[in-house]
DNA sequence: CGCGACATTGACAGCGCTGCCAATTGCGAT
DNA sequence: ATCGCAATTGGCAGCGCTGTCAATGTCGCG
């Protein structure tokens, strides 16, 4: 294995210049620069991760903590975060968070073995006081993409209130009157934009807010359904239903189905998150797409100190034809 | 931080012995051990990995490759290969493909950067013989999930033609006749045993092998749906559908749905691999489920050299509403 | 009871790199 | 041209641990 010992030889420069030019400090004039580069180039050298985090005492790694693999959301963050923090020479490694672990046990876990720089969170685990304490308490920096503000850690803040109020403004628009909500539990503060901008799109539509149009869900595909069966026997059924994400949306065209329902000519539905599961539907699910590459590339800015130039993040409507006749033929159905 | 030599102060003994301890070495009395271990409990000792990976020059990391992220057969390897790690006090570090890098490229990078002991390999990327042969030419350690036999690496053989068989039996003795088969493009050997399996099966059950009724997909959604809707054109449209996988039959499904069939009754549909989606539809969708978790333990056996103990592993039939219309009441919801 | 063989323990030199400090160099201002 | 200061460069110790080898103990056996 090459070491900056031969790389420093074939330069014809001190050991420790090279070290300067990997490190990109200050102190170098670009032709030596130049000349080291060529040498690392020529001699195909890696510097050694192992003893670079040992001399400099710190590991050059950043730790994503995953609470669920199939989530389409957290997946997404973490892929375009790996890719944010190889452009700048970090690496991201994944933790999954074991179902029955303690918070504790985890952040013991996670901080003791890797020993990484940073931590980076996302919803629903970045909501979570009892992880963002113990992080704390072992002092490792934690970035956390949330919509909890308070507590400890750089933030990116989500929020949702705008873009759920687009949702339903597109629903009226549509031509349904009787929008029905399935929420988030009261617990999940991320939630309560989606709820906010609800109410807000049915007053700005002249629409009433009607309390047995809400029903509280869990995130999951059975509570959807449960919520949406609970909404279609109320003597007056609404026309349509916004999930406050999409696993609850697919629960909700479950049970439309299940009864006999045209979707979206008896009953439009919406989601949020657009999850791959969102395409592959008859019809596709109408959801929101938020700005989730974006978010994770700030997240690691942030961490790594490096918070000039934060990208501006904008969610966006998916219209397709759970909500829309004609929006349905546009689709691709792409890869589950 | 405390270090190996505050542990070996607090109990008396040389800094080598606590060493020794720690690798689980012959040659050091249980007494000794005991009174090792108490020293390293009260003191909270944590081992340095940085260190111990420039002295022993190994790094205690196995590099599981991913390409993608949102393929639940892939991710719910990535878990329990992850915890077998643990298990054995080794860590899975992950690395997702990025689109478009070319296999040199990735196991470059794969390799140089955190030099995994070994990296594991699950389909499709374990098929790909050029990653294979990247992989080989550094001379990392492998072990492979996949069908494809031949190659550098240590090999878990998928096997897909018992319970392929199965399927189309099961779908032949709720009454239908007329069994079409999605399969999947030749060049990926993995699901030709699927095919196998479909053929014995027809033959067994005294069906005729129709060449009209067998069309390639690519394992995506879109191709699931095109070539179902090629199926469905046909002068005498098959009573059933098996994809060989769940995404294709997720498209089936929805062209289907198109057309107004009711499934299972007009057109029943099975897939392969028991993905989150398939849980998700209405109806829930008949599949597939390998014993992933048990494939992933025994790579990770395979990997570290403790090959005794491998686990017998049996895929596994999940019969939903997609294929008999009783079975729908069964299914739960979970999350997506 | 004595000797050799083996089990047990410890000392010490690095692994490859960075932090600190000293040596050298370059350059503008006298 | 000369001096002073800052920019550049290099040397060296040591990060925390494992591998090697030497120094002890320990035990069986004659």
């Amino acid at each position: 294995m090459v070491t900056i010992y031969d790389v420093a030889a074939k330069a014809g420069v001190g050991m420790k210049t090279v070290s300067r030019v990997l490190n990109n400090e200050a102190h170098v004039r670009p032709a030596m620069k130049d000349r080291v580069m060529k040498a690392i180039d020529e001699l195909g050298y890696r510097p050694n991760l192992a003893a670079r985090q040992l001399a400099a005492s710190r590991s050059f790694l950043i730790t994503f903590i995953l609470s669920d693999v199939f989530s389409s959301y957290q997946t997404s963050m973490l892929v375009a975060a790996s890719t944010e923090c190889r452009l700048r020479n970090y690496h991201l490694v994944v933790e999954v968070r074991d179902q029955d672990e303690t918070a504790e046990r985890l952040v013991e876990r996670v901080t003791a073995n890797l020993r990484p720089d940073g931590i980076m969170l996302v919803p629903p685990l970045s909501n979570d006081a009892a992880i963002v304490r113990a992080i704390e308490s072992k002092g490792t920096r934690l970035v956390r993409v949330a919509s909890t503000l308070s507590g400890y850690g750089d933030i990116v803040p989500v929020r949702d209130t705008d873009v759920s109020h687009k949702m339903v403004a597109h629903i009226a628009a549509t031509g349904k009157s009787r929008i029905a909500l399935i929420a988030p539990p009261f617990d999940k503060a991320a939630a309560s934009e989606r709820v906010t901008g609800y109410r807000s799109a049915l007053a700005d539509a002249r629409l009433p807010y009607r309390a047995d149009y809400v029903v509280k869900g869990d995130f999951t595909f059975a509570s959807g359904k449960a919520a949406a069966e609970q909404l279609l026997a109320l003597p007056e059924p609404p026309d349509a239903i916004f999930a406050t994400n999409d696993a609850m949306a697919l629960g909700a065209m479950a049970a439309a189905r299940q009864i006999g329902l045209d979707i979206p000519r008896d009953i439009a539905i919406a989601g949020f998150d657009d999850s791959p599961g969102s395409r592959t539907m008859y019809p596709p699910l109408t959801t929101v797409r938020q700005p989730i590459p974006g978010m994770a590339r700030n997240a690691i800015s942030v961490l790594l100190g490096h918070a000039d130039a934060l990208e501006e993040l904008v969610p966006e409507l998916i219209i397709r034809g759970s909500t829309q006749p004609g929006a349905a033929a546009e689709v691709h159905g792409e890869d589950m």
